[in-house]
DNA sequence: CGTTAGGTTGATCTATGTCAAGTGGTGTGG
DNA sequence: CCACACCACTTGACATAGATCAACCTAACG
């Protein structure tokens, strides 16, 4: 099993503040764990006990309604942390997270990160931060969803998507998510997603490859009112 | 001016994890404000440089749309701190604070709270849970927004402030809320939430005092759907 | 091959946004 | 103290984005 202190990955999320015996306790009782595209990483209600350290591959947060659909919250790829709500809460899982992609990643339990996190300082505030920022994104989301048209919403989840996660060696979108996901991302009707998404590619701002969506004119969407 | 280290509302907040020689510091160098209601305390793009705790008084939090509406993001009442997530992240405000009732808070520099951040484990353990809390409700909101109606989103949001902030001796709500407020919170049209408001009251889940809005059946208004 | 899941399109229906008109209360300046 | 203006509120009529239901298509896969 890979050690910790050595991991690249640590780099992007609060790990990077432990002290090297710090992660050279947690490497010793992290569980490494490969989870296949689709696989549920843990659902609401679940006591999770721990974080997620995103080793690589990507999972959506998403929470089910009452009428059945699951709103996507938040996408989090390679070299995020999952769980920490929960832990530093002490409460179970508001989220459901699932895997889009095969995922590799570490389990912490929470008992080895809770101490780290009342006795270094550096660690905790770095995950502040981190939350400070999911934050702001969350508000963000909630006046988006609030005051904006299904086609604006999409038009930033694309120009979001193309940003945040990149894009292949042709272009496409480095994610593949299916058009009930895009759907569940924006919170309206899978038809309704897919009726803008082919007005999209009408209009020439994006256009398919096999099943994957290239943006062709990212100021056209930029534009979309 | 009073002291923090006597001051009682720190009990609701992260402020009460300070040592007592830090809550002397920090009372040396707070400054006490009041609030006229409808006063803004600071908006969007403001860099605030500090925190607010609220001694009394309510205000929202809202963030304003291209289209010239606010969406309210959330309500703080007396206790609680403004301007975390800003000083956090050392970036400038993406909301607006705008008190709804007069209000006295204290505003304390950031050069003096993010020292005590970073130096003891156990407030910045305490700020990581409420925003960590904070995060929950929005993740609950953007939901909320996502897959229910108007009408659904009204009644939870006055069964959340009755719940949250609490009523009258006459039962009525003790938060004032105009219509147009409401209507920001559900993220809707006033004429919109003021229809629904009165259907409400045609179904005797609600009555109205004046100004002031008394929930009458709150089973009944839990029950819609 | 048949079966299945995802995708696409068309035809409605409905919740909600928008515009417009009218009411009542409240404060201000003459 | 009155008249005016202003603002929050209310209600009606209409327009429309988006949900829902149904049919069908295509590709993957046993």
């Amino acid at each position: 099993m890979s050690k910790c202190e050595q991991c690249i990955i640590k780099q992007f999320n609060a790990l990077k503040s432990l002290t090297k015996d710090e992660l050279v306790r947690i490497s010793a009782c992290k569980t490494s764990k490969i989870i296949k595209k689709g696989e549920v990483i843990f659902e609401e209600g679940d006591t999770i006990n721990g974080v997620y350290c995103v080793k690589d591959g990507i999972c959506k947060l998403s929470k089910l309604s009452e009428n059945g659909k699951d709103q996507i919250v938040k996408m989090v790829v390679k070299g995020q942390l999952i769980g920490q709500r929960s832990l530093v809460s002490n409460q179970s899982a508001n989220l459901q997270a699932t895997a889009l992609n095969d995922m590799e990643v570490c389990f912490i339990p929470r008992s080895e990160i809770i101490s780290d996190l009342q006795k270094n300082p550096k660690f905790s505030f770095d995950m502040l931060k981190d939350m400070a920022n999911d934050l702001r994104e969350a508000d963000d989301i909630i006046v988006n969803m609030a005051q904006k048209s299904v086609r604006q919403r999409l038009a930033e989840t694309l120009i979001y998507i193309h940003e945040s996660f990149g894009v292949n060696p042709d272009g496409t979108l480095s994610i593949l998510l299916s058009r009930e996901d895009y759907a569940n991302i924006v919170g309206t009707a899978t038809e309704s997603a897919i009726r803008v998404l082919s007005q999209f590619k009408k209009e020439g701002m994006i256009s398919t490859i096999g099943k994957f969506i290239k943006i062709e004119d990212i100021n056209a969407l930029r534009r979309v009112e």
